[in-house]
DNA sequence: CTACCATACCGTACGGCATACGGAGTTGCA
DNA sequence: TGCAACTCCGTATGCCGTACGGTATGGTAG
């Protein structure tokens, strides 16, 4: 399924649930629930179940309401969804400026990548426009502050901080699928290799694909199998290489900047 | 929505299909449709209306069959998603080595970039374990070849490889869904944040958000606004960016590495 | 030439989904 | 005391994927 997603509701309405601006007003009865206990319950199913598990009635059932009365706390399936990113993403430890720009951008992406391992449903709502909600912005504030002050200008700041971002996303997309594969499939990694194996190689012709032939009879495929959970293993290390190198390649472009506490107006 | 993914089903129809091992007993009535058509329509769906408007019904309108006709050609909808991405993934023009592997993988990144951007869907679908599919086999082949007799071992060439990837991947999934968020919600990025702005206002505190909003100031945040695609040209630059960053940091890696021809059973 | 039967085609039905609508019950204030 | 504001939610509509089983087709075995 994909998640058509947000946005497109009432931006007054989007916006105070996003920052509680919600002051009950004293008439009617009592609300037996809260937009918090819909969020954290809609958390809760998402996270042991997957995104497409997560539905109104599901949330409702876990909740003991009735599926509509949901709606009384939150407007629809696509702003819960927004609540429910927002809300997770406090989560995260913020990068304090200890030990450098360098430092505060991996513990910004090891942040992240922890994240959407706890709540793989993150990476399955399409990302759109920004939120503006709290924690995003609290987030993207103390990331940028982690950036400030070393010769970029603003416009570098953001691009720099968003690119750390972005990679993480991109490989913990592809790990977090891996490694939820399993689940999904009901199936190993290895038992889903030794069902296909013998009839990929049907069609693999090592003429056709001499390179893969090679790199694979180096054994570049044959990751040190654990507990079951070599992929997630062998994920991290991949991440880790590419943060490396990632940085690695910020850090020859800071070097061109004038240093200094230049500020983000300059250049 | 959400897609719950693929690999379940039947390891060797799905093989199969996606190397259109099919030859068609000659028994019952011809059929009018085939495997091809059926990945057509769907793509051209997907491509127009979104995955969410994918939906068998929809896909067996558009070829003037009922809906239960697609089963005789496709096991069901996973199986017909793994099919529409092998089947793009045959759009890109693959590297050739010419200007060596700095020049390869960004061909590659770029030729996914601009694949990510003509079929937005790719990115909904949840990556999974590999297709193993013809298309995806052959670009992998194409692209370790570009990373071969480098210095690199086995190892080391997949990891550069997937890096490049999943740099792609993420970025383009933003930037693919900041340029959709206007079809999605039918509403301009202008209108939006028109809309949003004074409500915004209310909640942003400048004095918990220091550093965004001395970065707003400085112009960080407005793009060169011009046909309306501004954010695209915004996105594709901070891609280009990106992408320079991250092959300086392997080209660092690179150079670590005894140079020469190698080849993948180094180290 | 007939009978068989693999195959294509597809109508119907089931259990799921989000949510519009409107009614019933509850509470605080005028 | 009465009514307005509010919570709760049953019902219904129109989507979805697909299981099941029926019927039409047409090449081939006898």
């Amino acid at each position: 399924m994909t998640t058509d997603y947000s946005g497109s509701g009432d931006p007054a309405r989007s916006l105070q649930l996003l920052w509680r601006d919600t002051r009950h007003p004293t008439r009617g009865p009592r609300p037996g629930l809260s937009v918090d206990k819909v969020v954290a319950a809609a958390v809760e199913l998402a996270d042991a179940e997957g995104l497409a598990a997560l539905s109104m009635r599901r949330v409702a059932d876990r909740l003991g309401v009735g599926t509509m009365s949901l709606y009384t706390y939150v407007p629809g399936k696509a702003e819960l969804l927004d609540l429910m990113l927002d809300t997770v993403l406090a989560e995260e430890a913020r990068p304090d400026g200890a030990g450098g720009w360098r430092a505060g951008l991996e513990l910004r992406a090891r942040e992240d990548w922890a994240l959407f391992h706890r709540h793989p449903w993150i990476l399955q709502i399409t990302p759109g426009r920004s939120l503006l909600g709290p924690n995003e912005t609290d987030l993207f504030e103390a990331t940028l502050r982690v950036v400030d002050g070393i010769g970029l200008s603003g416009t570098e700041m953001v691009l720099v901080v968003n690119l750390v971002a972005d990679y993480t996303r991109g490989v913990a997309d592809t790990a977090v699928g891996a490694a939820q594969a399993e689940r999904r499939t009901g199936m190993s990694d290895e038992e889903w290799w030794k069902a296909r194996e013998p009839l990929f190689d049907r069609y693999f012709d090592p003429d056709r694909f001499p390179t893969v032939t090679r790199v694979a009879a180096s054994g570049a495929f044959e990751q040190p199998i654990g507990e079951g959970q070599y992929t997630v293993a062998w994920a991290r290390e991949s991440f880790e290489f590419g943060l490396g190198r990632l940085l690695d390649g910020i850090e020859a472009f800071v070097a061109t900047r004038p240093a200094g506490p230049a500020g983000p107006d300059g250049v």
